[in-house]
DNA sequence: AAACAGCAGTGATGGAGATCACACACCTCT
DNA sequence: AGAGGTGTGTGATCTCCATCACTGCTGTTT
């Protein structure tokens, strides 16, 4: 198996990344490089990484690891799939774009997570694009290996229908956040308690590291930068919650409950 | 394999339909009963009904189809997932609620398509309601019977793999149809669009069935009734499309695909 | 027939939020 | 230091659409 250090992108700069330098011993990006699954000291239990030794180890002979820097393209939309791509290290955004240039961020993928599932399954263009937020490291499969890996190792193919049907459910939640909710803040609520979920209490409050601008979050909940700069403004004013820097502070957790259900 | 016939229950009625009436010769509802997938008239080569020979004779030995009036409910959001139903007849309304009851209709599953699929293969609870939109003839299949075939059949489980996948392309289509347009009249006119896909062409104009109030038509784009009407009103005023009766008439493609991009 | 329910058409109104237009704070370059 | 870029804070408008409040129009029930 390869590791490959992807070129750097700038948005929209090029579409398929190409090799440029190969490096097993040096840490581009400050990542830890990671060869194999089998050895993987960062695997979690989620999705793919927990397959059977077997799977896994068939899984690393077709596997290529590659670096991505932040910002960099790992498929466009309308793109035809050539494979997928497995989250080892880093997140990425996965987002939808308009004729006239306003985009929505479906979902932040994580490690563990696959990018591209459906339109390889399906045989379809990618339907979504795909930009990490911060240096990333992941691991192509390619469509033909991929779908031969699948029909070989059934535990496998029902670890692929469980993502999708994660898949199915995060964008069945975002169509009710999105599609039936009233105002902005609700929206904004809802999120800020989506992230918090997985944050640190401390005395009252919960604190979350993320580093997203106004814009992104925008995009998120599909309203507009000014309005999420208003709302976060009037959350603050009310000691609900906070961002500062890249941490999200929420002080009333309840207060925040409130306003997203409302 | 039993052929039941459901008890009709007016909405919210009641959530588990149960057996009333057994009925293997007789035709409730108009409905032609079909018993076996192999035997199957009304085969279509899309998802579920094109298995291999092997696993449709083993597919006919766990289902159980049951006839359902014109809005019954099939399931609820929050229910547990039982297990699967496919649609042999019939057209259903999959859809989702809000605390103060606006709902939004996510998709209408046509004949071939599985309700419930990503529930019973993530484990979790409905994250939909689904409701009949005329008399039905849907196969349930409980959630062990499913998964153990599932486990035994690879084919099969692939071809699950393919229906979540095209499930996820269609929420996708959805959240960016009504997260990323302006205005109502350009979701309706996508929505015009879709649906006019499948229609006869006659003389320049398309004309397809769909049995739809404007009240579901708004839940199915995310807006109001009378805003329904009125950009209907506007369509009509125009020559670019009409609801008559049950028959979508559009007059003039190009115009509504131009109302669909700006 | 009358009464009723469900659906479609229409006007008036109010408000949330998109959009434009700035000012300001903070980086990183040269 | 200055210049440029990126991200944030705020005010002023303006428009689209949800909502309310009707009037009809069907078909069904009694």
């Amino acid at each position: 198996m390869a590791t490959q250090l992807v070129s750097t992108s700038t948005n929209f700069s090029h579409f398929q990344p190409l090799t440029v330098v190969e490096s097993k011993t040096n840490s581009p990006y400050g990542l830890p490089i990671v060869d194999s699954c089998a050895a993987c000291k960062l695997r979690n239990n989620s999705f793919f990484c927990a397959l059977s030794a077997e799977s896994l180890r068939d899984l690393d002979e077709i596997k290529h690891a590659s670096l991505y820097p932040e910002g960099a393209l790992v498929f466009v939309e309308g793109q035809a799939a050539r494979g997928v791509y497995i989250v080892c290290q880093g997140r990425a955004k996965l987002m939808t774009t308009n004729r006239d240039g306003k985009t929505l961020i479906l979902k932040i993928a994580q490690p563990g997570e696959i990018l591209g599932l459906h339109s390889v399954i399906s045989g379809k263009a990618h339907e979504l694009t795909v930009e990490t937020l911060q240096p990333s490291q992941l691991a192509f499969i390619s469509r033909e290996d991929f779908l031969k890996f699948l029909k070989g190792h059934g535990d496998a193919c029902l670890h692929a229908a469980q993502h999708l049907s994660r898949d199915c459910q995060s964008a069945y939640d975002s169509i009710r956040s999105i599609g039936l909710s009233h105002s902005v803040s609700e929206k904004l609520a809802r999120l800020l308690l989506h992230w918090s979920a997985d944050g640190r209490a401390a005395d009252g409050m919960i604190r979350t590291k993320l580093a997203l601008t106004h814009e992104e979050i925008a995009q998120l909940i599909g309203s507009s930068r000014e309005t999420v700069t208003r709302a976060l403004g009037e959350f603050k004013k009310r000691h609900v919650a906070e961002l500062i820097g890249s941490t999200l502070l929420v002080r009333n957790k309840t207060a925040l409950e409130g306003l997203a259900a409302c």
